[in-house]
DNA sequence: ATAATATCGTAACAGTTTAACTTGTATTGA
DNA sequence: TCAATACAAGTTAAACTGTTACGATATTAT
């Protein structure tokens, strides 16, 4: 007998919005990093404008390109940095696969996640499937694994 | 109700005896290339060899470093190229989150596979659990993706 | 033998990430 | 306000990881 709640989904749809979502996961940012006291600067904002813009996953160094505030560019480490602080957070997550970083779609939302990555398109889905968590951490256990962080990354076509 | 059937799991056991599995895996190696025709070379054998000499996951520099036959160190592109055939062959797998290599513990087996990463003891088991990629594949389709590729791994304590 | 194909040797390079150290700038508490 | 503290940013360099290019050599098939 199959589970029947709803499964969560985030994938970019061709005519959303991409401002809307941007200004949702700025506000968020903002919210927590008052909650948290933390200092939201503006390399941080600046990084997760850029990653948020994109459904796309985004190397450091894409990142650091569109970072040209004065002309010149920024030093590796500045996106590094605020990519750490934004990951913490878990506003960001990074794609071992491909060495590359996307925003979170589910900020809040205390969700587990597993990324759809498109080799057509090579845009980035959310799956938020806590069936799969829960079979990952099932087994795991039955195996005599004590799980801290699952990794799950699926390749296809969107 | 569970699915009753036993679940394999490969973890290294303490005291285990390295010798003979480095030799089932050349003899697996062997046996796969002569039935694809494929050369089974000097490098290749080595690398194979020194990957399966340990259970913890190796990067390609490692690799490189026992490769001193003649005195003077390999070029990386020599390890990398190995690395390819063993990987496309599946005597090999590439763990993404630390840019590394593993023996595959299951050769022959038409498996599918998620890595236990100890990140006490840095070691690293297969587990190879249907119940866990049949769900992946489901969600993921019922997500509206096709599957090509799940790569699952788990971090944890062994 | 010859041509076609695959592997190797070698060198240089490109991409990714971290380290170490200094300087600047908020924030806090006296 | 002032000094003390902590956090962030600037700067430089290095370490780590992976690829491209090209000619030489070996293997396989015709």
């Amino acid at each position: 007998m199959e589970d029947m709640e709803a499964l969560p989904v985030r994938f970019p749809s061709r005519q959303h919005n991409h401002s809307s979502c941007v200004n949702k996961l700025l506000g968020d940012a903002e919210e927590e990093c008052r909650r948290q006291k933390l200092r939201f600067t503006e390399h941080r904002r600046k990084v997760l404008e850029i990653i948020a813009s994109s459904h796309k996953p985004l190397g450091a160094y894409d990142i650091l390109e569109q970072m040209n505030f004065s002309g010149r560019r920024q030093a590796p480490v500045v996106a590094y940095r605020a990519l750490d602080f934004l990951i913490n957070l878990g506003l960001v997550h990074r794609l071992n696969s491909l060495n590359a970083f996307v925003a979170c779609m589910a900020v809040g939302e205390d969700h587990t996640a597993q990324f759809l990555i498109c080799r057509q398109c090579k845009n980035v889905g959310e799956l938020n499937s806590n069936r799969v968590s829960e079979r990952i951490e099932k087994d795991a256990v039955e195996a005599g694994f004590q799980v801290d962080q699952q990794l799950v990354e699926i390749i296809g076509i969107c």
